[in-house]
Order: C-alpha cells, then structure tokens, then sequence
DNA sequence: CTTGATAGTCACCAGACAGTGACATTGTCA
DNA sequence: TGACAATGTCACTGTCTGGTGACTATCAAG
C-alpha cells in the first residue's frame, strides 16, 4: 500500500497518512477500553488520538469504518489454538465429554483475560447498530469454528449439542460481562477468584453431567 | 396520601400533582418500551408525559428518583408464586431437582413474558449509575426469596448450589436479553419458539443431570 | 516556478442534552 | 377581599454531539 517514500508514482504520505490512521485506531481501543463504548464518538475519538475528526470521515467514512477497521486490527476473539489447548491432535484424542469441557473452559478465561472483549461483548449486546455490525463478523466465525472442531467426528443423536451451547455460551458471556459491572451476581462475588473456580467446576460438572461423564 | 380534594390541610392538588407524577412515571415505562433505556432522559420523559421537565426535579429530585418511583411502581421481576408454579406447598413436596427445575422454567418464562423487565436487565447490565442502582433493589430481593424456597430443606453438600444459581441465571438473563437485540445466537434463532423449547428441555437436562435425576 | 493533489487545521452549523430562573395560573385560607 | 403557597409554563444557559465547508501546509511532477 504504501511503503515508497521515494520515486515514481505514490503520491501519498506527505505527512504519512498511514501513521494517522493508525492513531485513529489505537485511540478507538484506547478509549473502548478506559471510557467504554459509551464514549466511543466522532469527537471522544478524535481527541483521543490527538487529531481532527473530519480525518474519520476522510480516511474511513466515518465512525462506523473506523470501528471495522479496528475490529480487523486486534485478536478479539480466542483463536481455536487457544481454545483446545494449543494441540489439535490432542484435543481429537480426547473423549468428547472432555474436548467440550476443555473448549468451554478456554472459552471463559479466554474471554475473562480479555478486558477489550468483554468491552465489545457488553456492547453488542445492548446496541445494535452500524458500528456493532462491524465488530460481530470476526466473532461468529469464531464461534463456529471451534464448535465444528469440538464436534468433529462425533454423532450424539441424544443430546441437543446446539442447546448446550447457546446455554453455557450466554452463561459465560454474561458473567463475563457482567463482571465489569456488578461484583455481585445472586450473591457470589464475581470479583473474587474463587467465585471463578467454582463456576468453571460446575460449568465442568454439567457438561460432563449431561454428556453422560 | 392524597384523596382528600377538600377541607382541611393538604393544601396540594390544584391542579392534581398525585396526576402529574403518575403521568411522568407511565411515561418513563413507554419510552423504555418502546425507546429503549437509551433514550431515557429528562427531555424525552417529559414530552413524552406532556409535561414540562422542572417537573421531574421538583417532584421526584431529578430523573433518578422518577426512575426510582418507577422501579416502586411496576411488578418488573416474578414473585414467589409465578415462580413456583403458584401453590407453594405442592412446591415443597417436590423432590429437590423437581422444584430446581420448575423455578428455572418458570424464572425463564417469566422473564420472557416481561419485555420491560428485559430492558431494565439490559440497563442494568451496561449502565451502572443512580438510575440503575434504583432498580436493582427489587431484582436482588425477589432473586434471594425464590433461592431459598427452592433450597428450603434441603441439605446437598455435595452440590456447588450457589454457583449453580449464578450459571443459570446467567444463561436466562443473557438470552432473555439478547432475544431483543440480536436473534441469532450460536446458530440457533432465538425469535423461533421451537428454539425457546429446546433451552428449556436442555435447563431441565441440566439440572436433573448435576443434581442427580 | 507553477500546477495540482493530498494532509491536516479551523471555524462553524444544527440538534440534543441537563439544568435553572422568572413568570403566570390556580386554589386555599384568613 | 388580600395574602400566600403550590401547580405548571416558558425561555434561557452552557455543553456536548455528529457533520461540513473553507482554509493552510506540504509534497511530487511537469
């Protein structure tokens, strides 16, 4: 794209308008990340990454391009490394019972580790609109990906895998969230590390409680 | 409070202030309806009540106490009859995991049932300020009673019950909530009632799994 | 040097917001 | 009747928002 400050053609980069945008994007997560979506605008933004804001709407469009290209910036999302543990092969090898219920604890701490994720997660949740769209895409392939992986080679006629996963999904999603929020959820201390062993041990337990041990 | 249009003392109701904050407190459940906690502001409220704003300071201390008043006002969260089925002795003669898993339905179908209750779930969920603080009051109430009914009697030490509550409750709140916003969830269409019965049998495998049958 | 394109700045617009002070209207009591 | 308090209206402030048009500064090519 760029990269040729000199000689023919690349007419750009007077004052390297590439380092601009980068600003631009590094102020989006920055400003995600200590003020909240909440504060993600035009003006929070542009302020932020120490530049006028009619460069947002020059370079992308405006607001909701801006938040897309941040979206296809930063590992937001668990990878399925990440998610089975970091070997494939091993993961196969394991009883289903067991690949589910590694998958779904990497699933929560992957997220719990990820302050930006939560951020975007608690976001999506509540807003739809242009700039959500732009962060949602990365995340459904994501979650697709790792179930075609958990599930692979297995035929479990007896347990509806799709219900068990909208469960334990939009448990994880919302206790991770909600984290940031509320300390307290039906009377555990969500900030509290044990509270966070003892919900891996029953999300643990019910996995393998339903897939039959 | 008030009822008392003539003779002595209360020298209020001239023009029927009891009215004028009844007004503005239905008006703040129809913009919440039908806006969104998003659109919950002084201006709106006021409009959308026909009233002018100086109202909402003078009667209820600023938008915070009219939300406050608001949150008195309508049954939001399901009491203790909803959620068990409405005849608490039939309730307790229930075995353990019996009872566990009807308050589960019944806490879902409840929710469902409730589209401000999700909209309040969802404020509370990204929002934590003096207007939210209002309504969480009665939802950690109703949240408590309901646990310790279904627990009423019971001695299962070798359950993790708490955390138990907490991925349950989880689980319903965060796809209670999502059904608003986003209606595909992990594959599954959450605008489809046959998707709301698969949840459901698959809370009810849940529980009846950990807890034992 | 001139031309032209691009990078970046600045000033401004209209609309929404929360909040306040002054005013008019109404009813009650003495 | 007059005094007083309460109800309700109106106009205004200052601040924030998203968005746009006009400007200057810099660079490359002819």
């Amino acid at each position: 794209m760029n990269a040729a400050p000199r000689k023919t053609t690349a007419p750009a980069t007077a004052k390297d308008r590439e380092a601009t945008k980068r600003r631009l994007i590094e102020a989006v997560g920055r400003v995600l990340a200590r003020q909240g979506f909440q504060a993600v605008g035009v003006n929070t933004v542009a302020r932020e990454a120490g530049v006028d804001k009619v460069l947002i709407y020059r370079y992308f469009d405006g607001l909701p391009g801006l938040v897309a290209a941040f979206a296809r910036e930063g590992s937001f999302w668990p990878d399925l490394d990440e998610l089975c543990g970091g070997d494939h092969q091993a993961f196969l090898a394991l009883p289903f019972a067991e690949r589910m219920s590694l998958a779904v604890r990497n699933y929560l701490r992957a997220v719990r580790s990820r302050p930006l994720t939560r951020e975007i997660l608690a976001w999506r949740f509540l807003e739809k609109n242009d700039l959500t769209d732009a962060l949602d895409t990365a995340r459904a392939e994501a979650g697709a990906a790792i179930l075609a992986l958990a599930g692979q080679g297995v035929d479990r006629t007896d347990v509806d895998l799709p219900a068990l996963h909208v469960v334990l999904g939009a448990a994880i999603n919302h206790l991770a969230v909600r984290q940031d929020r509320e300390p307290v959820f039906a009377g555990l201390p969500l900030d509290d590390p044990a509270t966070w062993e003892r919900v891996e041990a029953m999300l643990d337990r019910m996995v393998r409680a339903v897939l039959g041990e």
